[in-house]
DNA sequence: AGTTTATAGTTAGGGCCCTAACTATATCGC
DNA sequence: GCGATATAGTTAGGGCCCTAACTATAAACT
């Protein structure tokens, strides 16, 4: 979650030129919408999110399961493809199973290893937010045509790309 | 941090459709893209300002104190400008007080409230980190022009302004 | 075969965010 | 004046994320 509802724009304090050196407003200005937009976004869908008990960590993990022609997949692949470390994908997966969304079942053939499958309740979990989430997420894009949503997915992605800079 | 490494991108599953409804493919990818993107970018910046022993929340408040002339705001005023709760804000300030980069100052009009002011060193530390902060900032934008950047800004601000719609 | 190295998963502890409940002070209205 | 209401800030407890350290098992290398 990034926050600062205050953007800048445009009214950059001259004070801060001053002090810090040349300001790259354009770049910048994307930079703080993304992450604002990003951030709010994020928010929505959780508060969304928590009147079916969930927030978007343990959703993401349920919505990978369905992914799967077996519902079944393990920790490590789950937390690789959402992003998140092994430890976090091991709370996310002891409380899912609390609430009876997942089960596990012992791999057999590699004893350190464990199988978590989608159970029936998380399958009726999902069939409940699903349609709703689809109508939502399409109300999203009101007064911005096809052609200007695909603009930006690849100005978005060409930013996404250069993330690395900003830590290298 | 929205994560989700792993985006349907144009090979969305058939069986989601039939089980889930219609899926707003343009609106869609742009969600999942600006979310990914955002979370990439806070992750890159928290990455590079934990060089300098902070981390987004904190470098923010510091950042909203050096824009008052005074360097001098209220954890009310700062909460609200940063988006977080007066609680969020009430942890950060205790720890950026342990740190020495801001002091406290009694308000004697109002004894329920407090000023809080930049120190010396917050004011070092900012000018430590400015300069390379806009730096790296500029390369973002790399492989996109101006034009570009304010057409995806005002996408996304279109974005932004449904973005209620997700929860309501 | 036995040691080393790699891998799967969990636990411990910390950061930043939240809401709800609390204390203290200020203000409003009879 | 004084009780009711509002406001400033903190504390308590929880969620999701992290890294580092740990256990257990598997694989790789003499």
């Amino acid at each position: 979650m990034f926050l600062l509802q205050d953007l800048p724009e445009g009214r950059y304090e001259p004070h801060f030129e001053r002090l810090y050196g040349d300001i790259p407003y354009e770049a910048l200005s994307l930079f703080l919408s993304v992450m604002k937009c990003g951030s709010d976004l994020l928010a929505a869908l959780d508060k969304h999110l928590s009147t079916h008990g969930l927030l978007h960590g343990r959703w993401i993990t349920l919505v990978l399961l369905r992914r799967e022609v077996d519902l079944t997949s393990t920790p490590a692949a789950l937390a690789e493809k959402q992003g998140v470390s092994r430890a976090t994908m091991s709370g996310l997966l002891k409380s899912l199973e609390e609430d009876g969304l997942i089960t596990r079942l012992q791999d057999e053939a590699d004893k350190r290893s464990v199988f978590i499958r989608l159970s029936a309740a998380g399958e009726d979990k999902l069939a409940a937010i699903m349609p709703a989430y689809y109508a939502r997420v399409a109300a999203l894009a009101d007064g911005i045509d096809a052609g200007e949503l695909k603009q930006a997915v690849r100005t978005i992605q060409k930013l996404n790309q250069n993330a690395s800079k900003l830590s290298s």
